[in-house]
DNA sequence: TGTACATCAGTGAACGCGCGTTCACTGATGTAC
DNA sequence: TGTACATCAGTGAACGCGCGTTCACTGATGTAC
């Protein structure tokens, strides 16, 4: 049977990437619970109408929303590494110091979907919090995999670190207050991480 | 002017605690966002109509409930410090411990509230935030105050860790994967506050 | 002591609104001829 | 090349439901006499 091509052929499949994109930024911003279908699809400039006709279900796109946040945020680790590794620079430091960043701080919609949701993740409905489970263990090995070989079995905790620590100074009031919680999160980083704070320092 | 009193004097304020305790339950259990105010009341045996009578809004209770959450997890907190002192154990240990239990981890609506809400209370609007941030800084310099005098500038870090690893156990997938998260988390806290692993193994 | 009454904590129906979801439709498109 | 048409991505109104909030009321209570 012929299949006949109406709309160019990847017209649909486009559109479809662009709600779940800009669905991975909102969701992580303002939460799962607090963001509405309407309000997803105007993010993505279409109108709640056509939601059905790409997805099952709100938490449908929610899982694939979550998949995408994770998959970015691996490439954007992964980017740290091989730059401070071109650069002669600690792996390791670069993923500390790029994830307890004034910048992360600044754009949860654009970060770690771990820090963003937080405890939000562990009350979703299997599908998605097997999902979120995924992301933790990927991030946990991409941790192992760049922490000297005696505290690679602290890479669990040191995840909890990052991301405790970065959802903390997000609640700090003034700006001098998230700076101090970013620089301690470092610091104790660097320690259980078994790096030198003087090469922290001369990162 | 003479005041009559046809209820019991203390008739009502009883049911207010009664409200704000079960909803500092609540609350931590399914989340801000997710709780509604008939649920609310049912919880402490109401109908929804006699809400407006105790509190201004639902965001008025959500402050309180998260007040009254922060005075009960600083008296179990003080109360495992005392214990500890009382038997001779060091006490930043008996914290430590306590915070990445399994009991603690099962039991998110009697728990800390930074772990139970995380990412959702930098989202709040700005009573509420503060109250988040005032009882961060609570349990900060209460860590500070039990951890060796070199190390209490890390008191920030520790509670970051704490939080953030109690949140990644709850994700674990199996009963093994959530203790051994516990586990890495309770080893690198020992580190952090610069108490050796082997007092805490004896402990 | 017993009865009538004023009080007010709590009830339950209703408000407008936004939720997730459904559906009849519209109109831009590529194809057929 | 130009026109008619079949397709289907996307629209917008509507569904039932639960939200936060309001309000007329009810009925258990302590007080007055």
């Amino acid at each position: 049977m012929k299949v006949i091509m109406r709309y160019p052929k990847d017209h649909k499949e486009t559109t479809r990437r662009r709600i779940v994109g800009s669905a991975a930024q909102t969701l992580r911003r303002d939460g799962i619970v607090a963001s509405g279908v309407i309000g997803l699809m105007a993010d993505a400039g279409l109108t709640q109408g056509g939601f059905y006709t790409h997805f099952a279900s709100k938490d449908a796109l929610v899982d694939e929303a979550l998949q995408l946040a994770m998959v970015e945020t691996r490439r954007k680790f992964s980017r740290l590494v091989a730059d401070a590794r071109a650069e002669g620079r600690s792996a390791i430091i670069a993923l500390i110091d790029g994830y307890l960043s004034e910048r992360h701080l600044e754009a949860p919609g654009m970060g770690c979907l771990l820090s963003s949701l937080g405890a939000e993740l562990a009350r979703q409905p299997e599908p998605i919090r097997r999902t979120a489970e995924r992301a933790m263990n990927e991030l946990i090995e991409l941790i192992a995999s760049e922490v000297p070989a005696p505290y690679q079995g602290r890479a669990g905790a040191i995840l909890g670190l990052l991301s405790g620590t970065l959802q903390l100074a997000r609640l700090g009031g003034t700006r001098n207050d998230q700076r101090a919680l970013l620089d301690q999160g470092r610091s104790a980083a660097y320690v259980l991480a078994g790096v030198e704070m003087r090469n922290a320092a001369a990162a």
